[in-house]
DNA sequence: GGACCTATTTATAATTG
DNA sequence: TCAATTATAAATAGGTC
């Protein structure tokens, strides 16, 4: 019993890890071990979730809304009736709308684009004119807009950045047979 | 007695949680393992990771890159010098400012916001003119906007966009202590 | 690259303070 | 609400094919 039983091990000493091959590896796994985490997370609590991961040198993976298997479909398939008043619906819209967007769903209908760019349009005018007084620019009518109108600004945008980026090279992520796999 | 212990293990019944009470503590714990296991990942790979989990009718939590405890600050201080033909190093840093956004430093002086708001007005300029055809839309100047300059966009709406919909009430993460934090 | 194994570490549901 | 505990399930590093 001299020695100590030296157990390096436990507490996986969090650092980058240096071996090119071990890291794309470790990559990969845990990759799909925080999408399978957030997947449970959307499922069980009916959270919305958005992750987008960027590997070093290549392009981003995102992971986004449980419109994957049965299960999460009936879920996101829950949509009430939007009521006026009902902030929260809402803004859990929102967001639905903006993970669709995350694995590619995107505004899809040339009605869709129409509908975008007429009210992008619009918004545009306004902030222009505010962009002409520089200083005043965050205080202008863009900051009066409602959340919807805003998110679909910011969402075709980020659609458009997107092709800016990549070419619509983007990968989303799918879930099948047990398992989270590009597509 | 009579009831057999309803132990739901292996394989834990992937379903929304009924309770309202035990799904508000499982989206506590699960958010704050998401965010670990995503912590791991962007110290372990290097990879640059951005997410946004939002509760049923909550405000959103969000997590971004490491920049959080000493480990981490180090790796993140690595940034080289940008050698103009390395697209990679380019993206990477897209992707850190992307993500120091999320974690609430967005564009904080006064100049970024004037740099933000003269790029802005050009570009609105171009895409005004474009809007006009609302069809050719998509086929307008903002696609030939680089990334760097597309992403400056995107994300100073994005920052309005929070603006707009939650006064400013966004959620950052921090770790302290071995544990994620609202901060 | 991916699929499978397996020893080990880690996450977490349930519980109690 | 939050912190700590603990029995159990799940994730994963490192290996093989």
């Amino acid at each position: 019993m001299s020695t100590t039983r030296i157990k390096v091990s436990k507490s996986v000493h969090l650092a980058k890890i240096e071996n090119q091959n071990n890291r794309q590896v470790t990559f990969s796994k845990r990759r799909n071990g925080v999408f399978k985490k957030a997947n449970e997370l959307v499922v069980m609590t009916g959270a919305e979730v958005g992750i987008i991961v960027c590997p070093q040198g290549s392009k981003p993976y995102s992971f986004g809304h449980p419109n994957v298997n049965e299960t999460i479909n009936k879920y996101v398939g829950e949509e009430r009736t939007p009521s006026p008043s009902d902030i929260d619906d809402k803004y859990v819209q929102m967001f639905r709308k903006a993970n669709s967007r995350a694995l590619n769903t995107r505004l899809s209908s040339l009605q869709d684009q129409l509908d975008f760019a007429l009210k992008l349009k619009s918004k545009l005018k306004q902030m222009n004119k505010n962009v002409e007084s520089q200083q005043e620019w965050f205080k202008g009518p863009i900051e009066k807009m409602n959340y919807t109108e805003a998110s679909m600004l910011n969402e075709g945008l980020e659609d458009l950045l997107l092709k800016v980026k990549n070419n619509g090279t983007e990968r989303g992520y799918g879930y099948k047979n047990g398992k989270w796999k590009a597509e």
